[in-house]
DNA sequence: GTCACCTTGACGTTGCGTGAAAGTAC
DNA sequence: CGTACTTTCACGCAACGTCAAGGTGA
């Protein structure tokens, strides 16, 4: 026979929490006295180690009430494959994460300072990564799209991210609307960045690309309408040159 | 510029969001007409994006705000390195109870209906394996400690659990407070399911045996007190047939 | 009577969902 | 003038933490 404040010493757990599991209907103490108070036995002391057992796996305080009341132990199955599938899914979400976070470091490492729209652009790229490959791969061939990702992620990794510093200044110059002999230059570095034979190909794709709609919320660009539109144009003007 | 609803629709969050992300000074929007209502541009759009590439990297919306305010990019460095590390243990935490799950599932599928007490017994040493076997080191072999968990690993994966049938039985035997000669064949059959030689070992350590305190909260065992000092009478009597 | 412990009640947290009641723009 | 959209309350969720004000027991 333990008062609430002993039970809570013993097990780890605050008197709130015990209150709280009584009041859920939980973890009922096994005597109250008359004056309202609540005496805790070992019995209980089992039950509520095996509530936070199954707290532990995952489960609701919801879920736990109902397993420990209706289901005695003949129905877990069930649920221990649907929670082992719900963790399943957690880890998988949570390893994605932790790859773009790995990716954005690489690239903060390799840079002094980083302008946060571009970072963050890159970021958000990384993000939707599967999906931008599986629309671009409806459009263009299979490897093609594989090759464009994979130079992009070994610019990110080895290469300090050189492509993001030309994005960079494009957009600086893009706000400035700078004379076309600026911009061209930096377009000029940033194709001679991608390796040989890439351009060509992508051009040879031109009729596809074409079909290619950037959403802007696929492939968020830190430049603004204006300033996109204004770009298309400096490139239309100077096409022979690039 | 876009109306809330405009805005929520194109960005896929809610209009109930974006009045919260305001009222939390995450995302003011653009311009507020006379009447007060809201209206956002694409610049809103960019930092919506912002916001939501943070949270999904797992940030709180109050650290969320305090990276867009103050931090320009520079110091993202040192907060990135945090979470980074806050997502391993979080995925760490994760496989932990991914393996416990698994060993549940196991034992679960090889035995048709299991008493809850036991399982949820195992399921909770699983838990506190760890733990169990850093104590259990401090006081024996730690070769031997291996082995221990080793074989009671093997017998749930494998054997069915045939181990803690035996255990189950002895719950029932000693709730009842059935007799010495139906005590100690379950006694014997769960020594016979140990490997040759572990319990012989365990017994040259008998001395430091005695030194151990089977702490409740660390080995949870579904006895009561009392069972269990009954049990360890009967075990004294026929110490010399086990 | 003191003092430690107990009781209930109620509000705070996080990130919104889900109304309600009333105002506004087309 | 309708009606679709907007506004500001304001309560609800999970799982408790954290007071506050008062009751109980050795």
């Amino acid at each position: 026979m333990y008062t609430i404040g002993q039970f809570a010493r013993k097990t780890g757990v605050t008197t709130r929490t015990l209150r709280f599991y009584d009041q859920k209907g939980l973890l009922k103490p096994s005597r109250l006295s008359e004056s309202g108070r609540r005496f805790y036995t070992d019995k209980d002391l089992l039950t509520l180690q095996n509530i936070l057992v199954f707290k532990y796996l995952g489960y609701s305080l919801d879920e736990i009430r109902d397993m420990l009341r209706k289901d005695d132990g003949r129905n877990w199955r069930a649920s221990l494959k649907r929670q082992h599938q719900e963790m399943l899914k957690e880890k998988r979400r949570i390893e994605k994460v932790l790859e773009t976070l790995e990716n954005a470091l690489a690239l903060a490492e390799q840079r002094e300072s980083i302008d946060p729209d571009i970072f963050l652009s890159v970021i958000h790229n990384l993000v939707k990564e599967d999906e931008q490959k599986a629309y671009l791969k409806s459009l263009l061939p299979e490897d093609l799209v594989d090759e464009l990702f994979e130079t992009s992620r070994e610019d990110l990794l080895r290469g300090g991210g050189r492509f993001l510093e030309m994005l960079g200044k494009l957009k600086e110059a893009c706000r400035n609307r700078s004379p076309d002999e600026e911009i061209i230059p930096i377009l000029r570095e940033m194709m001679d960045l991608l390796p040989n034979g890439l351009v060509e190909r992508l051009m040879e794709q031109s009729e596809r690309l074409e079909g290619l709609k950037f959403d802007e919320e696929l492939f968020p660009l830190p430049l603004t309408k204006d300033e996109e539109r204004w770009l298309e144009e400096v490139i239309e003007r100077n096409r022979g040159q690039l």
